[in-house]
DNA sequence: GATGAATGAGGCTTCATTCAT
DNA sequence: AATGAATGAAGCCTCATTCAT
């Protein structure tokens, strides 16, 4: 797919790099067209319109890192791990491109809310790994049996999009990945049968 | 204080429904002074420019929620009490204002970084307040001694507010009052020194 | 005069003031009330409106500064010593008062095509004294009799305003009054019968 | 030059024409740009604001006067006949446009400060001709040899200047061209020797 | 497929003037 | 006579999108 579009990826990058440089309301189209090294309306050739590259940066990127949470998901063996592996994922997928982390946590919500439902909808497939998480620790016992699954996600989601949204407003001064395990120890914490 | 100033006040609720109604993109200066019933000039006598009416909308209505929890909490004997009163304040005043919770859960996201910042700034006393709450809760023995104020912090408003925008984008077709005793049940279970 | 209008005075005092430190399109009329220490809208009660304070301030000045120069042209017994006079008036005045020569040179000469004119007629006066200054001096021989009067008018009163306006636009860097003997030796060179 | 920027000059033409028929604070880019055939934006390819509009037009403009009156001074055999040929030049090409003239002498000079200097920057090489034909002059013996440069510069400009902005003032109710030889005349007696 | 010159709608802000007190 | 809060018209500029080449 790469291979088969290779502008259409240019413009991919440049508009990630352009974002993250300039701000959301600083990135005008001929910009990211000038970084992809691409005429203005060539854009228009692989985008409806401005807001469908946006929605496809989100897209193709939130895909890759939903995808590789998903992949390290699977391989553990019960709901507290793979709560742990989500974490460690999320929090070391962001520290590792901080391009992209600007643009996801700060630059994207100033969207229109048009654009913000278009994000929501990419999230989905996120918010529903979290869900069977918590359903899998359920049924394994190492949750409650009681949980309110919408709530826990909104409590997990919101935790980290929070802590890392403060570590990306803080400009990056402290470690992210250092942070796994008492993150992880608070909201099992929540969740945890044992008492 | 508001008989004081009047305009100022009108200008502050007009900016609050016109927002809400057209979103932040949709709401220009002449519409907020058309609701407020003064001309458009008059808005530029009580606020610099266009962002200090939305920075003061931010800084009035987020100044009362806040000083309201403060107050509720302040009655209560300890953390765990304080605890679940500012899930109750936090979620009721939103509820009770649905106009306010499109705003700031919404609408005033979208706003540049220059305004994103004045926001945290007021965000800064609510923040302070649920430190507070977390380290008092540590004295009473009531959570674990080993708590990362900050990272607990971030637990708590990250799940607070992301329930909320939830709530709001759903269109408010379920109760977020009701929901209080398992978001708490949630949050204390996390910080909980029992085991 | 002065004693019966203090406020009229006042504000073409502070006109003057404020047109020479904020420029003419930085002199609105609340600062202008403001200097003279009265409300906006007094002004409107001595003035038909802003351009008419304009007008004032050059109709007061510079009827004082025509005056002084015709008083003092006319202790003078032949045109060569009035036009001396003349171009000493000239210069002193303005040099004596830095802040009327910003106004009336640089200005003043950003005002609409009306003011303009307005500003044409207030200055008449002073151009009918060249004139005769002129027809004296070609009576009395000393001058040419066939100078073209017109002509000689706007080439004295060309070559004493653009000097001054270099002046002013130089920060008064030199002195100007200094420059009085060789302005005059050229203007009667040119003038002169004598060959 | 003129095919290769058709734009750029359809801009600068419409300007002149429309600031000669609006006056300068009646002429909005808008109508500059719908007198020049082109989108208001198409102003903003080509100019970097509206003040730069008006400063391409002084340049474009009097850099070709100037050209002009270089070109045929250089001609002339000594000072005298040089100075005859700038006046001639300076009159007849304003006389032949009188948009022009009108542009120039009223108009343009109602700009703000920051545009004055940039004028005057344009003008610079204006005076510096006048200067070296003074200075020719001095060289020749046809002029005194104590003359002040500067003086006699201001003079010479400050008198041409006034002549055509009385003569545009008056609605070119006589003829410009016609006075050339008795301004030769008086400026010659200005500076001559001979006595 | 690719270009990039041209388009034109849309909104924040200033400030001279008014008029109720 | 004096105030000053309120008015509201008016214009520069940006930038997403198009389309002739």
């Amino acid at each position: 797919m790469k291979n088969n579009k290779p502008k259409y990826n240019q413009i991919i990058e440049a508009a990630v790099k352009v974002i993250a440089a300039n701000g959301y309301h600083g990135s005008q189209v001929s910009k990211i067209a000038k970084a992809a090294g691409v005429a203005d309306g060539t854009i228009y050739l692989y985008f409806k319109n401005k807001e469908d590259v946006l929605v496809s940066v989100f897209e193709e990127k939130m895909g890759q890192f939903i995808e590789k949470i998903a992949e390290s998901t699977s391989k553990k063996q019960n709901a507290e791990e793979k709560l742990r592996t989500l974490i460690e994922m999320h929090f070391s997928q962001l520290s590792a491109d901080y391009d992209l982390a600007i643009v996801t946590q700060l630059e994207l919500r100033q969207s229109n809310y048009a654009l913000r439902l278009q994000i929501n909808k990419v999230l989905k497939p996120y918010l529903k790994e979290i869900d069977s998480i918590v359903k899998e620790g359920m049924e394994e016992k190492l949750f409650r049996s009681d949980l309110n699954v919408r709530l826990v996600r909104q409590m997990i989601f919101g935790t980290l999009d929070e802590i890392v949204t403060n570590w990306v407003m803080k400009e990056q001064k402290y470690d992210l990945i250092s942070q796994v395990p008492e993150v992880h120890a608070l909201l099992t914490g929540a969740l945890s049968s044992a008492r």
